[in-house]
DNA sequence: CTGAAAGCGCTTACAG
DNA sequence: CTGAAAGCGCTTACAG
């Protein structure tokens, strides 16, 4: 059934009908009650497909998933933003759709086809690793997104970003271990990463230089992303660690809990010879036994903050007075939080 | 830029336009291939709301999540299976708009929405607790449907389904402990999920029997769903566990986990003083200390197999020689996995 | 406040 | 093989 025949069903006209369930002040409050009574009853709902070919708003928002994205259940960080982003949007009534990265087909990024088949009203990106073509596109189009969580290329601000500042993060762990001078410094990297790990690493350095430890006495050791992959780290530097006391900064907390996990199966105690503090603070670094020190990003803020901006983006777009608002680019602080793994 | 000035601009019609880029065999391959390279040269693509306004196909496929799922990160299993379809369909060449049973606003619900606006093509449906309302527009408007990993409602075959034997892995379970007489049988139930629980019980039960253990003697506890809460059950029960010997089968890996975990806190070891198993093999369940033994619900053929019924009922839909195709119905036989949290 | 009419950008039967 | 034309189901400027 069409807005047409349900219409003249209920014996009014096509645009009453649409004013109507589109609550449209044009129809007086009874009617409009009364419509959508009616509407209820015979189970008519506007057609998507039409309305948006109409109006160019699909009212759905796509949450962009980075490529090399292996899942939720691998990347927990993830799993947990994209559970609180879904909240959000729901809650405003936006549905999602979710794209990944790697999905393109021949030479059009899943992202550009998207954009350009005009699915989705806007984006979330999850992680900021955008090609010049893809950023291009977004400004040509106008398309609404905003970047949140962290970047793996370098920051431009034509883009709107909530990101975590990592840097930041870094320093705090810095800090807090140069209160251990007999503790050997190791930050546990992961290069897929580039910029981000960059900013981790150069945090770290700044806040234990504060402390007048010198960057040669710092080890770098490079893991992929997996507990697994670190636990087996740890086991080829067994030696290092069962010789050294270590105060460790891991890349993530994924990587972190690997760490641990190594560190007791060559039989080193922790804290007391090992400390970990990892970053992100997935939501079951708690389970785990010992529970991991870790850096809480502040995805409660992140991501209400991320979605409203977005929506504000949307709502805003082609609207004269809206102009070309200006970016908006935030970097919110994590914090340490000290759990089992850590003095 | 829309298909009529496309096509204008490269000189040909808007039917060939339409024709060459849906590949159709009415316009040469070598033509054909032209028109896709300019359209690729100009960044032209067919807009997806007209399209689907003509064709009433939207190349969406909603993957539709039960109600009170509080999230990826909370429900690994149903995470792990997002994870495979996700990947399934994106091969099939469909985008995926995901679906919370619990968004639904006033007195429609979101499935029921989601069918009325047209906005997806089929549901993949985890978890199958429809109402008998949403059955009933299922049938009317025949939408396609296939419902997976288990049943919380009473089963009927008006759906198909392809659902992971719990009966059966509750049995392996039974089966096993029966080897075990000195351990006190216990099962711990999730009483939310109320046909799936029983159905596993049924099947724990069963397989005890085999062996000569009586109903009487099986010890019933219900937890909630997590780890903690599952944990703090243990804690209740303190004096039991650590009173008897005991043999534990847990409603699945998550309470499974908590149960572990408690199990640990109040003292007593794993497997001699307690043996646990827990249902679903979740991803990370062998990352935990100990590793937890559990029933492996193999989503491996599940969720291709899904995926293709389902876009075969897709496809088929409205084709005269189509007709009715009957429901499949699949019941898939879970394995015993034993690793450090049984004997 | 209400309705007749145009048009959003496609696809597809139809005619050639 | 190709194009002119109709129509999918909405929204919205326009006239009343």
């Amino acid at each position: 059934m069409n807005s047409k025949d349900f219409a003249r069903m209920i014996g009014v006209s096509q645009p009453t009908v649409s004013r109507a369930l589109n609550d449209s002040p044009l129809v007086p409050e009874e009617k409009r009650k009364w419509i959508k009574e009616k509407a209820r009853e015979y189970g008519f709902v506007l057609n998507n497909s039409a309305r948006s070919l109409k109006t160019s708003r699909t009212n759905t928002i796509g949450i962009l998933f980075p490529k090399h994205f292996v899942g939720m259940t691998e990347n927990i960080m993830m799993a947990h933003l994209y559970d609180q982003i879904q909240r959000e949007l729901h809650k405003r009534g936006f549905d999602i759709m979710v794209v990944y990265s790697d999905t393109g087909e021949d030479d059009l990024s899943a992202l550009e086809r998207m954009i350009r088949t005009k699915k989705v009203d806007g984006f979330l990106i999850l992680r900021l690793e955008l090609s010049d073509e893809e950023r291009k596109l977004i400004g040509q189009e106008k398309t609404p997104c905003v970047c949140m969580m962290n970047a793996s290329t370098k920051v431009r601000d034509d883009i709107s970003y909530y990101f975590s500042d990592s840097e930041y993060g870094g320093y705090l762990a810095g800090d807090f271990y140069g209160d251990y001078p007999d503790y050997k410094k190791v930050y546990i990297s992961y290069c897929q990463e580039k910029d981000d790990n960059t900013r981790r690493k150069r945090g770290f350095l700044r806040g234990l230089q504060e402390h007048g430890v010198q960057e040669a006495d710092i080890t770098i050791l490079e893991s992929e992303l997996g507990i697994r992959e670190a636990s087996r780290l740890i086991h080829e530097h067994k030696e290092f660690f069962l010789n050294n006391k270590t105060a460790i900064l891991a890349y993530c907390d994924i990587i972190g809990i690997g760490v641990v996990q190594g560190l007791k199966e060559i039989g080193v105690s922790i804290p007391d010879q090992a400390q970990v503090i990892g970053m992100d603070d997935i939501p079951w670094a708690f389970w785990l036994d010992p529970q991991l020190s870790t850096l809480h990003v502040d995805a409660e803020h992140m991501v209400p903050e991320t979605c409203d901006l977005l929506i504000r983006m949307i709502n805003g777009q082609g609207k004269a007075e809206a102009g070309d608002p200006e970016p908006v680019h935030q970097w919110l602080k994590p914090t340490l939080i000290l759990r089992d793994t850590t003095i």
